[in-house]
DNA sequence: TGATATCAACAGTAAACACTGATGTCAATC
DNA sequence: GATTGACATCAGTGTTTACTGTTGATATCA
């Protein structure tokens, strides 16, 4: 029925800042932690196990369902039982894309960002 | 915000996704912060000094302050003192179109997530 | 020069978070 | 039915983090 692209049209204007930032800082913190954000990144490539979440990462097994178990909660991610193991998907092909872009953005990090800020000082 | 920067063309297909985590996860976690957060989107409009802040966030000073510099740690926003007054911008217009469309992906967190990721499952 | 406005840094307390090891659950296999 | 493999949850510990109140620095104006 709705489609939802459609929400960007939608009131977000009317929202103030800080309701902005009440409704987006939940999934942010859930991605802001190195280990659940090296899963969503290799969850971003396809979807994966647990166990192959391990096997990538070198984390134990708890540690990664801990890690997952947030990442659901904020809809980051889906789990689809397939047999006795659990594969899990980035929740929305909405969000695909901007965990790619934040890949990228990775890169800009070291170098790119002084060449970026760098022009209030000059060597 | 459908068009994701150029930085694709840099070397971010060498790194780990374990690498680009380490290297993303400080500035994610910058602003995944309430205060924070809204600070940046309040810069994200206009530059605005440190007291046009507080007045607008309803934060002591202090508190403004305080938020402010894990901002400036990350790079992600700039000063430039002005009189006696420090004026803060958004570091780098790379980094407005971001902010922005975590603005509005704001907007997409309350129904627009469970219409999108509703046709597997149920809570 | 002295008074004031603007801002950053310090120290203390309270809350949140990440990690580990052990236990519980469910499906597939023997 | 019992066992094994794949996950999730629970309880405990140690570390980060956020907020407050105070102090200190700097720039303007009288």
């Amino acid at each position: 029925m709705e489609r939802v692209l459609d929400v960007q049209l939608l009131p977000s204007a009317e929202l103030t800042d800080r309701e902005r930032a009440r409704l987006l800082v939940p999934k942010l913190k859930a991605l802001a932690d190195e280990n659940r954000l090296t899963l969503a990144l290799l969850l971003a490539e396809r979807p994966r196990t647990v166990k192959e979440l391990q096997e990538a990462t070198g984390m134990s097994q708890t540690l990664v369902s801990h890690h997952l178990a947030p990442l659901r909660e904020q809809e980051l991610v889906m789990v689809t039982p397939r047999g006795r193991a659990n594969v899990y998907t980035l929740c929305c092909d909405q969000l695909v894309g901007p965990v790619r872009w934040l890949a990228t953005l990775a890169a800009l990090t070291p170098e790119g960002a002084a060449a970026c800020c760098s022009e209030a000082e000059h060597e």
